[in-house]
DNA sequence: CATGAATGAGCGTTCATTCAT
DNA sequence: GATGAATGAACGCTCATTCAT
C-alpha cells in the first residue's frame, strides 16, 4: 500500500518547505547574516530537522541557486518563438523575465548573491555558467542570419550586453530590495525601454 | 605651536590607513565576512585602535561608501565638457568610469555589496542617492533641449537604464570578483559598446 | 505452538546482533565516540530498534563488559588443570589469555576502555570486579601449598601484579589499538616471556 | 621598561593557568567528556580566553602529553646513577616512577587516556614514542654488559616487558582512578615487588 | 514489534567590543 | 592615544532519545 509513497512524498514536501523558507529569509537577511533558527522558525521545524534534509547552510543556498537558475532557464525556452524575428523575441524574453522577477523576486535576490565575494567566501558554489547567455548569443545570431540585425554585431557581446544591463537595472532599481523607494518607475517600464534602445542600437550598428 | 596641526594631521593618517586597509578587506572577504582582526592586522595597528575611530565595522563600510560614491560624483564632473554635443559626453563618462573602476576596482564592489540585504541588514549605511543618475539625467535632458536626442526620450529613465545597465556589466562580467574568467571579453570593450547602443536606441527613438 | 519461543529467539538474536555490531564500534572508535546511527548502520536496524532492546548506549556497553568479563572467566576455569602443576598452569593460562587476546581483540579494547573516566563519566557501568584476580590467586596459593613456589610468596599480591602486567603490556603494545606499528615483537611473545620472569621470579622470592 | 617581561609572564602564567585547570578536568572526566566550559570555569577565565592560548581542545591534551611524557624522561634521566649496578638503577626508576605517580596523578591518566581510541579518534596527537623504554632497554643492556643479567637476557623485549607491566599495574589497581578501592595494596607495593619478580626473573633467565 | 523522522539540548568555536595598563 | 588580553553572546552543527505510524 502507498505508505511509502506517502511517507515520500512528506519527505519531499518538508524538504520543499524548508527550502521555501530559507529562500525568504536568505532574500531579506542575506545568506550570512541567516541562521539556521531563523530558517527553522519560519519552516516551523526543530533545528535538528534541517540538518536531516541539508548537510549546511551552503546547501542549501546552493540548491536555491540551482532551482533559481532552472528557473530562469526554462521560462526563456518557453518564450521564445523561433517562428517570429528576432527582436520579437527579445522583447518576449524581456517580458519573460519581468514576470520571473516579479513572481519570484527572491531568486534575483539569490543570484545576486550569488555574485559576492560574501556569499562565496562560505559557499562552494561555483558561479554556474548564467542561464541567459547562451539562448541570448543564439537569439541575435539568429537575427543576424535573417537580416534583422546587420552582420557587424557581434552576438556573444550583445548578449553580455543584453544579460549584464537587465541584471543591472533590476539590481539597483528594484525596490523592495533597496528598502525606500529611490525611483518611482517601475522595473518593467526600465526593462522594456532598455530593450527597444538594445533593439534599435543592434539595428543602428555598423562596426561592433 | 603646529603640535595641533601634527596630531591632527597623524590622526587623519591613521584613520586613512584603516579605511584603507578595511577597503582592500570588504572588497576581498565582503563586509561580512571581514574581522575586525582582519582589517587591524593589515592596517598594522591594534585592534583596539580602530574603535578609536570608528564605532564600529559598520561605521568604515559607511565610510568607505560616502568615499566611493563621492569619488564617482567628482570623476564624472571633471569628465564632462558641456561644450560639447551630449553623445560625446556620454562616451567621456563611460570612459571616465571604466578609467576609476580600473582604478578603484575595490570601490565598485563595495558599491555592489551595499545593494545586498547581507551587508545592509547588518548596516545602518542608508544606501545613498545613486551618485551617477543626477549628473546623467541632466547631460540627457541637454542632449534633449540642443537636439541631438528626440524629445520623446525620458532623461531620468534613459539616465536610470544608463546608470543599471553599466553597472549590471561590471557586475556581471568582472573577471577578479568573479573569481574564474567567465568571459574573455574586457569590461571596456562591453561597457563602450553598451554605450554607443544606447546612444543609438536614444536617437532613434521615437517613443519613449 | 513453539510461535512464542521462535520469537523469543528472534528477540534474542536481534539483541546479539546490536550488542555485536556495538562492540566492533566501540572498539574502534571508542564508546564515547560511537553514535547511535554507527551502531543501527552495522547491525542493520533502525535506530529506534536498538531502544527497544537497550535503554542507552551505555547499557550496551555494560552488556558487553558483563559479556568480556564472563569469557575471561570461562577461558580461566578451561585452562587450568589441577593435576598440573601451578607454573605449568600460569603458562596455560597465559596462552589462554593470548587466545582469548586473538579471537577477541575487542573486549580487550573494551576492558581497558572501561577503566578510564572518558567512559566511567557516563556509564553507570560498575567496575566489576577483575575476573582473573581470584584464580590468579588460587592457583599460586596452591603452588604455595605444593612446594612450586616459596611460601614468603603474597599469592594476591602476585595474582595482582600478573594480571595487571599482562593487560599492561597488551595494552601498550598491541598493534592494531596503536596504530602504528611501535614495536615489532608480537604480543605472545612479550606475553609469554613475561610470564616466565615472573615464574621464575616467584621460584626465586625470599621476602615478598 | 619590564612591562613587557611583566606582560609575557602574565601571559604564561595564564596559559599554565588553563593548562592546570584542563589537566585536571581530564583527568577527572575523560578528554572526550571534558567542556570547553568544564575547564574554563575551573580556570576561572571566560570561555573565549582559552582559545586565545589554544586553539582548540585536542591542543590543550596534546601539550599535556608533551608535559607529562616529557617529565617522565627527565625523572627517569635524574634516577639513574651509572656507577651502581643495573638491577640498582631498576629499582630506582621504580621507585621514580611511583613518586611521580604520587605526585602528578593525573597525567598518568592521561598517558593511559592517550592510548585509548576514544581519545585519538579526535585527536591528532601522535602517541609519542614511549618515554620509558629506551632508558629501560639501555641499562639492561648495560646490565648484560656488566654481567648483572645473563647474555640471554634480550634487552628490547625485557624493557618492554617491565614498561608495559608496570603501567598495567599502575592503570589496574590505581584506586582513584577506579572509584572504588578494589584492592587494599597499595601501588608502590605492587610496583616494587613487581621490580624484584623482574630484577629476578631476569637473572634467572637463561633463554629469552 | 520495527521504523526512521523529528526533536532540542548541548558543545566547540568565533569575533565584535570593552577596558585596564 | 595606543594596546591587546579578556569577555561572553551567538552560531553552526551533532546526536541521544522519543513517538506516531
Amino acid at each position: 500500500m502507498g505508505t511509502r509513497d506517502r511517507r515520500s512524498r512528506e519527505k519531499s514536501a518538508r524538504r520543499e518547505a524548508i527550502l521555501k523558507a530559507a529562500k525568504a529569509v536568505f532574500a531579506e537577511k542575506g545568506v550570512l547574516a541567516t541562521t539556521i533558527d531563523d530558517i527553522a522558525e519560519l519552516a516551523e521545524v526543530a533545528k535538528g530537522t534541517i540538518y536531516l534534509y541539508f548537510r549546511a547552510k551552503e546547501e542549501m543556498f546552493s540548491a536555491l541557486m540551482d532551482e533559481g537558475l532552472a528557473l530562469v532557464g526554462q521560462r526563456f525556452s518557453e518564450a521564445v518563438d523561433l517562428a517570429l524575428p528576432a527582436d520579437e523575441n527579445l522583447r518576449r524574453l524581456c517580458d519573460a523575465y519581468c514576470r520571473l522577477y516579479r513572481e519570484e523576486p527572491q531568486y534575483f535576490k539569490l543570484l545576486f548573491f550569488c555574485s559576492h565575494a560574501d556569499v562565496r567566501a562560505k559557499t562552494c558554489a561555483n558561479p554556474s555558467e548564467c542561464p541567459g547567455l547562451p539562448p541570448l548569443a543564439l537569439l541575435i545570431q539568429k537575427g543576424i542570419d535573417e537580416g534583422t540585425f546587420p552582420p557587424t554585431v557581434d552576438p556573444v557581446k550583445a548578449a553580455a550586453i543584453a544579460w549584464g544591463s537587465s541584471n543591472g537595472i533590476i539590481l539597483m532599481f528594484e525596490q523592495e530590495l533597496q528598502g525606500s523607494t529611490r525611483f518611482d518607475l517601475p522595473i518593467e517600464d526600465l526593462l522594456r525601454t532598455n530593450t527597444e534602445l538594445f533593439i534599435r542600437g543592434l539595428k543602428a550598428t555598423t562596426s561592433a
